[in-house]
DNA sequence: TTTAGCACTCTCGCTGTTTGAGTGCTAAAG
DNA sequence: CTTTAGCACTCAAACAGCGAGAGTGCTAAA
């Protein structure tokens, strides 16, 4: 599998790199020349065979140079060196830019999403953990015009999202603090999953004692937490869609991202895995299916050791894997430690 | 100028509408068939000759057939007939659509955008108005994980912001207090452009009283206002730029499309004039000129007899006004109405 | 094992041709 | 004076044929 000899290699990369910036078939002769290999068209041609045997290269049609498989972009994605430079470069730009907004979550990760795909030229993507795994740090209550109550809520993780609710009828202001302690002393430090799962029991001992007060507070907090799918940043669409790789089904393809539940999900399945290093996934091992012909570079961040959320990339299969790697390492790590502070 | 024979109005009518269904040149030929005109296609020539002399139709190239101009598609808007029986059947799915949806503005808008672009396949947009001009409900402070506050704004038209602001040092729940009674005394009921100017006011006075607290206060005030852009509802991106008409162009358009900031700028521009009526702005007609060849029917919707925001529709210039007309206007009035209640 | 040479294949761009839709004009008919 | 039939004309789009060029695979010599 990761048998190949020094030469072989090296022609594989050499074809996958030139793809990755031309977007063209490329052939025996350009290679000898652009990558100085000290052999003639024939010899490389002989070794690109190998490597169409062994279902790394691919040509379109018999009179046409060779374009990297889903498995070509697998193995140099796998084995090439990291570039340290490009890192340097980027991260000063992308510090810069982040480290200008100081601001909560939501703020940060717009940021990052839009940092990422100027710089790559791809689809730039950040998203807050799934908003059930989140903990609740508290709730707070107003009333607002009569007969609407306004509700905050905080979480730990420094995501905040409000609703307003509209009541039958008015409360008074005491009655609404009484209604907040509760709900605060009942809930503050669980995870939303955990307080839609309580809000379900005390439903039904709810009926039981017949207070009036915590159903109240009950249906208030379940009217608040009926959150639409969730938040995702995404950036980068004109590049994106301009790119040549999909100048038919565009709409397809433009449909699928407009989809933010869709894409949430996406993200989801793909980033779960990923540790310190982002996770990549090429093509065809994509698991959603809309996305075979595209590429995925995802990362998590994290906070207080706990997953937080996904930043990432999604390009054509022939992106620049190299330089989105890093970029989203870098920005996972960036929100990561801004996050700590 | 609005002076045209019955006849070759109708003339008009019928190419108008053939194109806005097709997208093809129509022909003298076609008319004549299903439109129904007792007149041979000689004739229809001879009208479209003329309507071609006046501006109305031009021909991409001499053997095509006639295609309206923007002056053509002008006329037909300002004369046609309302199609009621449209209205009817728009009506009701859009009020299902959004009666489900009982949010506060911003889940309405939202709500607004997509119903209009699924049923028109045109580009759905939906705005509050430019925040500045939204009246101070009131402002709420939290302690937030020692160091950092949370403010939440309510404006009297059920715009909600929150924001997160970073503290130097801790504050008492005590100081915080005082804070948010001398900002909600201070600047309740002031529209926020108000507050932004009286706030660089205080700011001069403030040094001369030396009064931390107050100091703190403006401060905190100053950041919670540094909104970014401001909100903006679209939707109905994929089926909009899967539209045969800009084939090439995407790239510029989902440019254009992509950055809020434009959008909300161009909505304000068009929507800024019109009364119970939407606005129809066509082709060349629009201020703004990566627009030029895109058509834009907006209506403001409003609260409390003051306009509070902008609905509306972009599509080819060759859409179909009637049913735009008809579902923005419709729009307009139902948000309208919702708010009110 | 490498390489030169050669025959072969296939895309791409160019050209010319045909087809068909649609026009404008003219002259006859109403 | 208006309408219409007839006809010559124009042009885009579709199609076929052709040559050039890029790139290959194979074979035989170095």
């Amino acid at each position: 599998m990761g048998m190949l000899n020094e030469r072989t290699e090296r022609v594989l990369y050499a074809v996958v790199q030139s793809y990755i910036s031309t977007n063209e078939p490329v052939g025996s002769r350009f290679i000898t020349k652009a990558y100085s290999f000290n052999l003639s068209p024939a010899t490389i041609r002989n070794i690109m065979a190998d490597l169409e045997e062994s279902g790394f290269l691919l040509q379109p049609h018999t009179s046409a140079g060779r374009v990297p498989t889903d498995r070509g972009y697998r193995f140099y994605v796998d084995h090439m060196a990291r570039q340290k430079e490009a890192e340097d470069r980027f991260l000063k730009s992308f510090i810069l830019r982040l480290e200008a907004t100081r601001e909560d979550l939501d703020g940060l990760l717009e940021a990052a999403a839009r940092t990422l795909s100027e710089h790559s030229r791809y689809l730039g993507l950040a998203a807050p953990m799934k908003s059930g795994k989140t903990t609740l740090n508290r709730i707070e209550l107003f009333i607002y015009r009569g007969n609407y109550i306004a509700v905050m809520l905080l979480t730990d993780e420094g995501l905040i999202k409000h609703k307003l609710i509209r009541m039958g009828q008015e409360l008074t202001p005491r009655t609404l603090r009484r209604i907040s302690e509760y709900l605060n002393q009942e809930f503050s430090g669980y995870t939303i999953d955990e307080i839609r799962f309580k809000l379900i029991r005390e439903m039904s001992r709810e009926k039981a004692l017949c207070d009036i007060l915590i159903s109240k507070a009950v249906q208030i907090c379940r009217e608040a937490l009926s959150f639409p799918a969730g938040d995702i940043y995404i950036s980068g669409f004109s590049d994106f869609i301009g790119l040549p790789d999909f100048s038919d089904r565009i709409r397809e393809i433009a449909g699928a991202i407009e989809d933010k539940h869709f894409m949430l999900k996406l993200l989801e399945q793909v980033g779960s895995e990923s540790e310190d290093v982002p996770s990549v996934v090429i093509g065809s091992e994509n698991p959603v299916k809309e996305m075979r012909d595209l590429s995925m570079v995802v990362s998590a961040f994290k906070q207080g050791g706990k997953t937080a959320g996904t930043v990432g990339v999604i390009g054509p299969t022939r992106m620049d894997y190299t330089k989105a790697i890093v970029m989203v390492q870098t920005a996972a790590r960036f929100i990561t430690e801004a996050l700590a502070r």
